[in-house]
DNA sequence: TCTGGGGTCCTAGGACCC
DNA sequence: TCTGGGGTCCTAGGACCC
């Protein structure tokens, strides 16, 4: 912990309702839900206007859709996500080098690393260096608006721990700045599921031992805390308790996975159609692998049953790859040990054991010809067979960017029985107006995302 | 109401080695 | 002829986060 209040936390609010709604004007102060359409999504965000209803990230979307019937439910775009992430992450490393992003849209700051730093450090009294850093921190949450015309909350504090605390507090469009010294005092009221690391079953074990406030947890001591919790994360509860946090802000963290999953609609049970589907997802973790200009060791397949129970499976090769048909064999092999009797409404591959480089020829190779006269070559002489996919059927989901030939760009507001409805507007027009389309039409197509700010000049 | 998708970290047991 | 101890790797599962 540092006297002075260096280190940021920004949490982008309600992000993905948020970039609709900037995309959108016609979504602007309405009820916004982003999350998997399907019978088995689940909400990714509601905006503030949604969650007024009730509605919360990971609820099951059918509830949400009983809870605020009348919001615009959306599917992500991610693309557009990405962008803007990308531009707030810019405006964060024009303030420090030193920026970690947890997702796309949180980030720790450690400002005393930048062009701040000497300015900080020779703050001659604590309420300085505070005014300083608010300063700061106010001329961020400015320029995000200006550059994004999306809000962030802000936390500021002396470590990573309070400057998430704080920036909680801050929500939404806030900021909070949480006095260094006055750590011990903040926390000591919370509930024990406000410390990150706490989730529901480390509630559960507490409170069954007497302790729902971080008070308790600090009186009860580091000993007890490990004999409840194990060692890494009782030791771990116990110096977020006492306010003791030194950990560093830490940029460019590797990857250490790379994984791709699906859940059906309906369970699958025919283990030719789950062997097809894990060939598919295997793939595009290849593709996705590659992209990354990674190469992994470790091949996992993860199988959700028709009963909500999870399994996985793994193999380590004895080298690092990015052969699809390494990859895909082996995942294939994996799916041979599974039991699916009753079915199973998920399907996962992923790849871990990640390593920059790849001696592919050698052991691509290797892998190849074992595979030649293996078992696997049973499999996919049945893969080979199968009818192979039809062409993906044009699709429209609600959300999608499209443009018009005629009435330009806008997006899809629903489609059903043949029709799709789109209404056309964009970030920088008023609300649009709405036309109904066949869905064949070949009049529209599928676009990028728009940047919600034009460039200047 | 019936539970997404992408990750991270930790634990524990067994194999294996010295 | 009754059983060491430590380190590392692999595998599986679980908690948690956004």
């Amino acid at each position: 912990m540092r006297a002075v209040p260096s280190i940021i936390h920004l949490d982008m609010d309600a992000f993905f309702a948020a970039v609709e709604q900037a995309s959108k004007p016609s979504l602007r102060g309405k009820p916004v839900i982003v999350g998997g359409l399907g019978g088995r999504g689940v909400v990714s965000t509601a905006s503030y206007e949604a969650r007024k209803f009730g509605v919360h990230s990971a609820m099951p979307m059918a509830q949400a859709r009983r809870l605020c019937p009348n919001a615009a439910f959306l599917t992500g775009r991610f693309d557009a996500y990405r962008a803007n992430s990308e531009i707030v992450m810019g405006l964060l490393r024009e303030r420090s080098p030193l920026v970690e992003p947890l997702s796309l849209d949180e980030a720790f700051v450690d400002l005393e690393a930048g062009p701040y730093g000497p300015a900080l450090a020779g703050a001659t009294t604590p309420a300085e260096g505070a005014q300083l850093v608010l300063a700061l921190a106010e001329d961020l949450r400015a320029d995000i608006v200006q550059h994004t015309g999306l809000t962030a909350s802000v936390g500021v504090a002396g470590s990573k721990l309070m400057a998430k605390i704080a920036s909680e507090r801050a929500k939404p469009d806030g900021l909070v700045l949480i006095e260094p010294g006055s750590e011990r005092s903040v926390l000591a009221p919370m509930p024990v599921r406000a410390l990150p690391g706490i989730g529901p079953a480390t509630e559960q074990a507490l409170r069954r031992a007497g302790l729902t406030t971080v008070a308790d947890l600090a009186e009860a001591g580091f000993a007890e805390l490990v004999g409840l919790l194990g060692k890494a994360h009782g030791a771990g509860v116990f110096q977020m308790a006492i306010g003791w946090d030194e950990r560093p802000v830490v940029p460019d963290r590797d990857a250490k996975s790379v994984s791709v999953e699906d859940t059906f609609e309906v369970d699958l049970a025919d283990r030719d159609r789950i062997l097809r589907e894990i060939e598919q997802l295997a793939v595009r973790c290849v593709r996705r692998l590659r992209a990354a200009g990674r190469s992994g060791r470790t091949v996992v397949l993860k199988v959700r049953r028709f009963d909500f129970s999870t399994l996985t499976r793994s193999e380590t090769l004895r080298g690092p790859t990015d052969d699809e048909e390494v990859i895909t064999a082996t995942a294939r092999r994996l799916a041979m040990q599974v039991d699916v009797t009753g079915g199973v409404r998920l399907l996962g591959v992923g790849v871990a054991q990640l390593a920059d480089y790849t001696q592919e020829d050698l052991f691509a190779q290797l892998e190849r010809e074992e595979r030649e006269s293996g078992a696997a070559a049973v499999a996919e002489e049945a893969l080979a067979e199968a009818v192979p996919a039809e062409p993906a059927a044009r699709r429209w989901w609600p959300g999608q960017d499209v443009t018009h030939r005629e009435f330009g760009p806008g997006w899809v507001q629903g489609s059903g029985v043949g029709r799709v409805t789109v209404r056309f507007e964009t970030p920088y027009s008023g609300v649009g107006r709405v036309r109904t389309f066949a869905v064949g039409d070949e009049e529209l197509e599928a676009s990028g995302a728009l940047p919600l700010r034009l460039p200047a000049g």
